[in-house]
DNA sequence: CACTCGTGGAA
DNA sequence: TTTCCAAGAGT
């Protein structure tokens, strides 16, 4: 026996809260009709062919690597969207060591458009570590695939559950919103989470952990969604939130913050050989180590970045003011989830001196912050979503920008 | 623990 | 059109 498994004989009176923030108790037959009923629906109508099942014709070791690729692509992420990007990347790195040797320049190229890429930037370390450590075969070991970079609780236990077979419990959106209107879970956010975590566990499928877990979700993604399809739904005889007519308001929404706006300037020089010059954007704030044109913070979007120089080089900061020959090109907003970007687009000639240094520098240094690049590579460098779309205006003739 | 981190689908 | 938010994790 595995000592880590969670205890298996674990008592629901115990263990599950009991209370008035549930609009009805939770019983052991309760769990037991939804699993049953769960897994007969999930054999007949569930999403069979994703292009990460486990197949025969790959290792344990390749199986469970394109198990964990996919739930780091699929974190707050849709299927439909994810499916596109799986099939490139298992294509350039078809093994844990081909994407632990690969470049991080090229692991982020494949992952262009998707987001998040402090997802790609802490796969890749964390493939060169499973390489080191495990050979890269992915342990069947909570704590140890625990503290791999990029894997959480709940990608942990998709991981186990899913490669392995074995009885762990994941918390995630589709498990949220279906086990929180079965059992009429009516809390705040923060301790929504923190009750529904034994919930979970309670109600996990022992005998069948993988198709348990693959079962859950789909039925997450495919009927019981934000707005339910609930008159197709196989459980509304148990589903305290159609019973109390509560699907609307269970699970608990987030609250809704207003969007701050950032104005940034956008800076394109060209030198002598046609070349433009990009940025490499530090790798910890926003699009982190992505490639971008040089840019001017105008308005920030709190009271900390107010505005900022564009190149600092010795003593002598670069402002917009500074490139007095300056011609708006184009402008565009961009929203992100928790702000908008309002940029303007500028072309501008680079005070000598300054290209110099820059010249100087890059011919030393292919790492610097501030590179030329030949229009005909730009299709090679990892960019911003918006900055690709850019990019494909800009010169219609390469049509290789967005993926 | 509240905030940060992308993009596109859905209504 | 605007708004919400999806197979979350790191800090």
């Amino acid at each position: 026996m595995n000592p880590q498994l969670p205890s298996d004989t674990l008592s629901l009176d115990q263990s599950l809260p009991q209370d008035d923030t549930l609009l009805a108790p939770i019983t052991a037959q309760q769990i037991r009709y939804f699993q049953a009923r769960l897994l007969e629906w999930f054999e007949r109508e569930g999403r069979h062919d994703l292009p990460w099942k486990p197949q025969d014709c790959f290792s344990l070791k390749i199986n469970l690597y394109r198990i964990w690729i996919s739930e780091i692509m699929l974190q707050q992420t849709q299927v439909a969207t994810v499916i596109p990007y799986f099939e490139r990347f298992m294509t350039a790195f078809p093994t844990p060591e081909a994407l632990a040797t690969a470049s991080e320049e090229a692991v982020l190229h494949h992952w262009q458009g998707l987001g998040y890429y402090s997802r790609a930037r802490n796969l890749h370390q964390a493939a060169k570590m499973l390489v080191e450590q495990h050979q890269g075969l992915i342990p069947p070991d909570f704590e140890a695939i625990r503290s791999l970079k990029g894997i959480g609780d709940t990608t942990a236990s998709a991981i186990l559950a899913q490669g392995y077979n074995l009885p762990f419990a994941i918390l995630d959106g589709n498990v949220r919103r279906v086990l929180a209107r079965i059992t009429g879970l009516q809390a705040p956010r923060t301790e929504q989470d923190r009750r529904l975590k034994p919930i979970s566990d309670a109600f996990l499928c022992r005998q069948n952990p993988a198709d348990y877990t693959q079962a859950i979700m789909d039925f997450g993604a495919t009927l019981c969604k934000l707005k339910p399809a609930c008159d197709r739904c196989f459980l509304t005889d148990i589903c305290q939130a159609y019973l109390h007519n509560a699907t609307n308001t269970i699970p608990a929404k987030a609250i809704k913050k207003t969007r701050p706006v950032e104005s940034v300037a956008l800076l394109l020089f060209h030198n002598a050989k046609g070349e433009i010059l990009l940025e490499k954007r530090p790798a910890n704030g926003i699009w982190g180590n992505l490639y971008s044109l040089p840019e001017i913070i105008l308005q920030g979007r709190n009271a900390k970045s107010q505005s900022s120089a564009i190149f600092q080089l010795d003593d002598k900061t670069y402002q917009l003011t500074d490139f007095q020959d300056r011609k708006q090109a184009a402008a565009f907003q961009h929203q992100f989830t928790h702000y908008t970007l309002e940029a303007t687009l500028f072309t501008a000639t680079l005070p000598k001196e300054l290209q110099h240094r820059l010249d100087e520098a890059s011919t030393h240094n292919k790492d610097e912050r501030y590179q030329w690049v030949a229009i005909n590579q730009l299709a090679h460098k990892p960019k911003p979503q918006p900055i690709a779309i850019l990019f494909d205006q800009l010169y219609p003739e390469n049509d290789l920008f967005t993926p």
